[in-house]
Parts: C-alpha cells; sequence; structure tokens
DNA sequence: CTTGCATTTTACCGAACGGTCAACTAGCAT
DNA sequence: ATGCTAGTTGACCGTTCGGTAAAATGCAAG
C-alpha cells in the first residue's frame, strides 16, 4: 500500500513539471513512465487514462496553490484589497522562478490547459471551469470586504471578481507570450482598477 | 501557377478551422491532407513543415481580421472609446456566430497557439508576439487619441494598452473555459475602467 | 500452506505521427 | 522536339501514440 501509493505519486510528480512546460498532447505516458521509473502497464493500474493522470495533476497543481500562495495571500489579517496585490505579486515571483530555474516563463497551467483542451473535452474542461470558479469566488469575497470596509466604492463584486481573473489570466498569457515575468510586475497592478459598476 | 495556388490555399484553408478549434498538436497533416484533397508529398511541396503551414494559418487569421472587424473598429470616424467598445463586439459576435454554427466556443487562435507551443518553439512564439505587438499598437493609438481629445484623463498609454489587450485575451479564456460567449459580453466592456497611470 | 488480491512486468496492439523519396506528369520556353 | 521546372503521386521511413492482456510477483489474511 506504501509501495503503491508512491508508485502512484511517483507518476504524477513526473507528469506536473512536464504538463506545466509543454502540453497535454505532447507530453507522452511513456516518457512519464521512465521519467517516474515506471512500466507502462504499471501506469495503467493506477489510471484509467491520460485524462485521468492530468486531471490528479489539475488537482496537485491546484492543492499547492490553495495551501501556499492563496492562503497566504487571503489571508483575512491582511486590508481586503492588500491580498489582491498580494497574490499578483505571487504569481509575479513564482513565474519569475520558474524562468530563472527552467529559462522559460511556464505561465498558469490551469489557462494553458484550458485553452488547449477545453474544446475537446467537456470533462476536462469541466474540471478547469471548477478551479476558476473557486479562484473567482476568493476574489469576490475579497471584493465583498473591501466594499463593506469603505476601502473601496460599492460595485458588482461577482463581475469584478471575473474580470479581475480574466485579467490575471490574460497577463500571463502576454507573459508568456515575451517569455518574460516582468509583463506581470508592469501590468499586475492594473487590476485594482478594474469595476464592473452594480446594474441599475 | 493558378493550380499551384490553389493547391496551397485549399491546404490552409482546411487547416485554419482545425487549428483554430483543436490544437496544434491534435492536428495532423494526413487529416489537413484528406480534407483537402491533396497527396502528403503535395503538401511538403508548399511547407517545409508544420510549423511553416501554421505560420501561414497564423498570417491569414491575422488579415482576416485587420481587414475586417478591426478595421472597422479602428475606423478614425469613429470617437477614440467607441472603437474599443466596438472592438470587444466584434469579437462577442464573432465568438457567438461561431459557437452558432460549431457547437463550442473556440476562443482567440493567437491566444490559443501562444499557450500551447510558446515554451516548445521561439520561431512561433515571435510569431505570435508580432500579432499581439500590432494589436497593442491598435490601443495604444486609440488611447492616445482619446487622451488628446481629452476624452480620457492622461494616462501611460504604452501599459494600459498592453493592459487591455491582456484584459480581452483573459476574457476570452475564461469564456472559453465556460464554452459561453456571453463572458465576453458581461465582462468585455470592463475593459475601458483598466487605467495604468503615468509614471511619475 | 493456501487462497486471494494488489501490484508489477513484459510483450504487444493498431493507428497515427511528421517527414522523405523517387518516379511521374504537365506546361512552357527555347 | 527537347529540356527544364513546378507540381503531383503514392509508397515508404522510423518513431511514437494511447491503451491492452496475460503472466508473474509480493504480501497479507484465513
Amino acid at each position: 500500500m506504501n509501495a503503491a501509493t508512491d508508485t502512484r505519486s511517483r507518476i504524477i510528480a513526473a507528469a506536473k513539471p512536464r504538463f506545466h512546460s509543454r502540453s497535454y498532447a505532447n507530453v507522452g505516458i511513456q516518457e512519464i513512465c521512465e521519467s517516474a521509473g515506471v512500466q507502462k502497464g504499471s501506469f495503467y493500474h493506477f489510471f484509467p487514462s491520460k485524462r485521468d493522470l492530468v486531471m490528479a495533476v489539475i488537482d496537485e497543481f491546484a492543492d499547492e496553490w490553495a495551501h501556499g500562495f492563496v492562503a497566504e495571500a487571503f489571508d483575512p489579517a491582511l486590508p481586503p484589497m492588500e491580498r489582491i496585490d498580494y497574490l499578483v505579486d505571487a504569481a509575479y515571483f513564482w513565474q519569475k522562478s520558474i524562468k530563472q530555474v527552467h529559462g522559460r516563463m511556464l505561465g498558469c497551467i490551469f489557462g494553458n490547459l484550458t485553452l488547449e483542451v477545453s474544446t475537446q473535452d467537456d470533462i476536462l474542461r469541466a474540471k478547469l471551469l471548477a478551479i476558476f470558479s473557486r479562484a473567482k469566488s476568493r476574489f469576490k469575497e475579497t471584493l465583498e470586504e473591501a466594499v463593506a470596509a469603505g476601502t473601496i466604492a460599492p460595485l458588482d463584486a461577482d463581475l469584478t471578481a471575473e474580470a479581475m481573473l480574466a485579467y490575471l489570466e490574460g497577463v500571463i498569457l502576454l507573459a508568456k507570450s515575451q517569455n518574460d515575468p516582468e509583463v506581470i510586475y508592469r501590468l499586475g497592478p492594473a487590476i485594482k482598477t478594474l469595476r464592473v459598476e452594480k446594474a441599475a
């Protein structure tokens, strides 16, 4: 059972950086197995399909973020709008450190996968959508708190939260196109200027 | 020569919707050739590699946009900020009509390709970056004109233009994750709230 | 000691991948 | 008519793709 868990997590550990740095279609099961020191038959003992593997990888990334930067950024002790700054900063420093190690900016794996597979696989699309929904909720709660505290003028928190998430993904996309995390540094702070007014 | 041009453009015509609706890696030369009624050897007479094909596809999409919606939107006769509205509307209607025909929101092919290939192919990345650069310039000129006309308060036109482009791409990404062009309709107009102030 | 189950190994499947090659055809200029 | 060239054909290259099946192994409970 311990060895079993180990095999499974070794597979995921081998898959994670590959899906992040390349693409879903460009990473093969065989390569992952070789890197994890696992036979292909063993792989299919733990994962019914490649899709199931990438779902597990998505979950791991999501957990990593949720317990790492996201938990730090959305610290209730921080003033609400500073949490958003913190999150953007975290995205910047993370991408920057990835580039230092890897030589390239890899961007957001959720965004990457969304654009690659969401027209071809509704199950994966739903999985990624759920990730985005949770992220949006975090923004929304923060905005509501900021409005309640009088830090910002009242607005449509739901739509503004979605707009901010969109902006963050878009900034990371442009940064990736330039292979330059500084784009996040330059453009990121403008996220707080985004506003969707409450409908009348 | 006419037949030659025809073969080449039939290949591109077959490739365009496939790269747009799926992904670079998921579309094979063979499938494109079958759809275009062309032998594989003939394909490689016109395109040295798959990459060269996708570059031609990118050019066609770029031209299509430049002479279509973009030309309409950035009409100097329109008040500057209305041009931005027009462009967002155009993106919305385009995606909506694609969904009506195809059943799915396909998003922006430049964004799609950027996230898929830009860590793996610097030549493609450069090509896509050039597309984004031109788009950014359009935004920038428009913003400068709006500032000059007194429509909006002075700002950093260069960075704000980049921020707007990022936002547009991000909105299309989120819309694709929901397979719903209405996301563009709801979030799009907030693009005009984005501002990067001039550095002191 | 045996049964049963989870795990692992190995060999294999048909299909598709991007790309190559030599032979052939057709049209045009000399 | 001949030669050159752009275009076309169809067979072929080795490799990889995601996935399967059966046999072997290890291990724990009865």
